[in-house]
DNA sequence: TCTATACATCAATATAAATTGATATGAGGA
DNA sequence: TCCTCATATCAATTTATATTGATGTATAGA
């Protein structure tokens, strides 16, 4: 039946809302592209991107909040990190809205 | 040298930017998630989603904005579908994001 | 040419999210 | 224990975004 692949489908869609949310502000992007060349302490980011510590503290908890990175702390420093396997549910969403999406509509009459 | 693939990142980049932040919005997944299905004209999306008529309206317009849709005049009739080509653009900018992202980072002394 | 329908746009308002500057927490070293 | 450094959190404010209800525009049919 589809009643598992349906539900399956809403969980996705409501992981997608989640991640789509967290990505849609241009700094916390910068921070994504940031962590895409590997982990960083958030001393390295503020250095980087060159911007208040608040401010990145407060985007990095978005990040997390919504799964999309994780941390790790040593001593006085946290590490932040893509987590991919948000990236990759990120993906399946969009192959699954490809799927059937150039079906031609019925005439409105 | 790397410039001309470095120009070609930023440009994903600069193009995520744009389809994620039209992404970011519950409504507006809404729409993309019922064109995902297939072709759509305005009247169905209305009627399936069943909010104010200048609502989907406003919210078409961004996604168009971002090349997340097209649209095409039949009569009275708007019909909209999915751009693939974004999505495609969206899938590859994950894509290089995972590249390297699990490279360890230096420890911070 | 009049009217109804489908959709887009707009100005005013409401809501949500980001920024700022200050303060708090907690680890390590002196 | 005291001080410093790395990071997180918070309240006030600013800025961005969405909603509402009304109006505008274009098409088609009578």
């Amino acid at each position: 039946m589809t009643t598992a692949i349906k539900s399956e489908v809403v969980l996705e869609n409501a992981m997608a809302r989640k991640l789509l949310k967290a990505l849609s502000d241009p700094l916390r992007l910068q921070i994504i592209e940031s962590l895409s060349g590997g982990e960083r302490c958030v001393c390295d980011l503020i250095n980087e991107i060159g911007l208040a510590q608040s401010k990145i503290s407060f985007h990095l908890k978005v990040l997390k909040d919504a799964g999309l990175i994780t941390d790790r702390q040593t001593g006085r420093w946290v590490y932040y990190q893509l987590n991919i396997d948000s990236l990759n549910s990120l993906q399946d969403w969009i192959e699954l809205l490809k799927e059937s999406s150039q079906q031609p509509s019925q005439a409105c009459k």
